[in-house]
DNA sequence: TTAGGGTTAG
């Protein structure tokens, strides 16, 4: 770079003064990285020799703030300060404070911005306000940019599209959304920034509802077309958004002409934060033949599908891709590829990705904790946890919620309990509701129901569906029949449409015999038109993700899966086993039950990947309930049988079965 | 000149 850019230096001797000009100020805009400091040095040296760059005057201005400019952009602000105050009074302009004031910004120093902007003169213009107002943003100080308001207004340069920009997102980044919309709606002229400011105001500050709205209005009026800036404003207002909000951004995306990677970005994220893996997964593939590159970005975006999907090969694939690319090391990067392996049960892969980690941040520990309380080991993920706080990172409150869990799944009562309450005695973190349902679950599991429900009702704060849903689970594993009862007297009130809660009350029923009991929750549930989630399983194979519904005769190959099925109960029952009754809702005939049992999702999964797959290949299932017991006992007898590891994702957690032996040792 | 995209739990 260095020597190119010497090369193409106009000889000294140079009779044509402009022209020598606009050679340098060409060269000097070139270099916007710390790689090209060394060529900015030279060229201040040349301008030196030849008189024009030593503030002691005679200087061209225009070249002296190039000079500034390019100093700042390659990381050197030192220099840049010492030659801007070189400039002699007379000759420094407005320009001058503008580009001193960004550069400061631009490396986030706003205080100093802020400093200089006070000791400006002449005063400011509409240059400075919308640099200055970025600095109140990123300072969070709203006093200072309310004064910045009163000046811009005095000087009438509020109507001006960029200081008005800038004040919406000064407002809005210092949580002033209100404040923003008032700005926004007093604009005389609106254009793409200041409704992705507006959207994105109001997506910060969690009002998702009326950052959608604005996203929305701004489809349908015939102003700025919505760009990839737009979906990316939206994106955080996007979590658990309905469907037709989805729908509606998907169309902005499918109307944007030359989508660049922020757009593609931007709606894979969206699919992803909505659990809408396959349509993330699907819009990648489309982005790898036919959009721009993928980037980093991409790729963090994605790898929370292929997790939710199980989509172990694709996963992997793009792990190649990373390393081709050279893309590590990058922390969000490498958080989500641990997570991505966790998530399809490889946690040997997961600690991999882990220990090559160059850094750590609260994110990363969280989630390889996480990834061993859910594979049901949960005294190393305790060990991770003392791990963490010796390497000097903080647990935070959601650090906590996976630890607790990790106790939970590993039935480690005495630890769990020890560190609840170090949340308050020494880390000060005050529990949430996602606590108390964890120690809830933690000592309902555990065979502590009468603690479990003591515990809830000495709650500082007023129990939710998910710790009496904790308590009911527990209620189920172990029978008991009372406290169940209180506990879904209490769901019903909280959810009544939530079909899960009827079933593991029916389930009580059923494993107590008493099958009035049932026909009268299936009579309720029929009323009042709930119907049961049905059971789905996702599986890979090659690159495509397989899914399968209760009773599912819609795949290609089903009289093959139905006609192993067969083969491999009969197999069983020449072993001893007896269907698990009480796991199917209705009351019914026994051999009904049984039929119904036997077509649920993951079942027809795991013959399917039996048929199409060789013994090395274990058997992987992500499922979209818990599963029933007489599944788990199902392939726990088929990995003995058919010698396949099977490793199964259901709401809770993994079961990883081998030889007839399951991880959560039937602790669920 | 102004805005805007990634990772963690249950």
């Amino acid at each position: 770079m260095r020597s190119s850019l010497t090369r193409l230096l106009p000889p000294k001797s140079t009779d044509s003064g402009r022209c020598c000009c606009t050679v340098l100020v060409d060269l000097l805009d070139r270099c916007r990285s710390p790689a090209s400091l060394r060529t900015v040095g030279s060229l201040h040296a040349r301008l030196l020799l030849s008189g024009g760059g030593g503030g002691g005057g005679g200087e061209q201005p225009a070249l002296l703030v190039k000079l500034i400019r390019a100093y700042a952009a390659c990381g050197d602000l030192c220099r840049a300060r010492l030659l801007f105050d070189s400039v002699p009074g007379p000759l420094k302009n407005t320009v001058f404070f503008n580009v001193m004031i960004r550069s400061y910004v631009s490396h986030r120093r706003p205080r100093d911005a802020l400093r200089l902007l006070s000791s400006m003169s002449p005063g400011p213009d509409h240059y400075t306000y919308p640099c200055a107002l970025k600095a109140c943003s990123d300072a969070a100080d709203l006093p200072a940019g309310r004064q910045l308001h009163a000046a811009v207004a005095r000087l009438g340069l509020d109507a001006n599209l960029f200081v008005a920009n800038a004040l919406i997102t000064m407002y809005a980044r210092c949580g002033r959304s209100d404040r923003a919309f008032q700005v926004f709606a007093e604009m005389p002229r609106r254009d793409v920034v200041s409704w992705n400011a507006i959207i994105a105001g109001f997506a910060r500050e969690r009002r998702f509802d009326r950052s959608i709205a604005a996203c929305r209005e701004m489809a349908a009026l015939r102003g700025p077309a919505p760009d990839a800036g737009t979906l990316a404003s939206v994106l955080p207002a996007m979590a658990d958004a309905a469907p037709a909000d989805i729908g509606l951004v998907r169309d902005l995306f499918d109307e944007m002409p030359a989508k660049g990677p922020i757009a593609w970005n931007a709606m894979i994220a969206i699919y992803s934060n909505n659990s809408m893996a396959k349509e993330a997964v699907g819009l990648f593939a489309r982005m790898e033949t036919a959009g721009p590159e993928p980037d980093a970005l991409t790729l963090a975006s994605v790898l929370p599908a292929c997790g939710q999907l199980s989509a172990f090969g694709l996963g992997k694939r793009i792990h190649e891709i990373i390393k081709r690319k050279g893309m590590r090391p990058n922390m969000v990067l490498e958080n989500a590829l641990m997570d991505m392996y966790a998530n399809c049960g490889c946690l040997a892969d997961a600690r991999d990705v882990f220990d090559g980690m160059r850094v750590r941040d609260v994110v990363s520990w969280t989630s390889i904790i996480s990834a061993y309380g859910t594979h049901g080991r949960g005294k190393e993920a305790i060990a991770l946890f003392e791990k963490m706080r010796e390497s000097g990172v903080e647990p935070d409150s959601i650090a906590f919620v996976s630890l607790l869990a990790a106790c939970s799944h590993a039935g480690l009562l005495e630890e769990g309990r020890r560190y609840f309450r170090s949340m308050t005695n020494k880390y000060r973190i005050v529990p949430r509701i996602e606590h108390y349902a964890c120690m809830v679950d933690l000592l309902g599991r555990a065979g502590c129901i009468e603690e479990a429900y003591a515990f809830i009702t000495k709650m500082p704060i007023r129990p939710n569906d998910r710790v009496w849903g904790a308590l009911l689970g527990a209620c189920r594993v172990h029978s008991n029949m009372e406290i169940g009862l209180l506990a879904a007297d209490e769901l019903f009130r909280l959810v009544p449409e939530q079909s899960g809660y009827y079933v593991l009350l029916s389930n009580i029923y059923a494993r107590a015999g008493r099958w009035e009991e049932v026909t009268s929750v299936r009579s309720v549930m029929a009323d009042k038109g709930i119907k049961k989630v049905p059971g789905c399983s996702n599986v890979e194979l090659g690159s495509k993700v397989h899914t399968f519904h209760v009773g599912d005769q819609s795949h290609l190959q089903s009289k093959m899966i139905y006609r192993k099925l067969d083969v491999l109960l009969g197999r069983m029952k020449e072993l001893g086993y007896v269907a698990a009754t009480e796991s199917a809702l209705h009351d019914v005939e026994e051999e009904d039950k049984e039929s119904h049992l036997t077509v649920h999702s993951e079942k027809l999964a795991i013959a399917f990947v039996l048929i199409n797959t060789g013994r090395e290949t274990p058997v992987r299932i992500t499922m979209n309930l818990r599963i029933c017991g007489d599944c788990h006992h199902f392939a726990k007898l088929v990995s003995t049988i058919a010698e396949r590891e099977i490793i199964i994702k259901d709401t809770n957690r993994f079961h990883h079965i081998e030889n007839g032996v399951c991880s959560c040792r039937d602790y669920w």
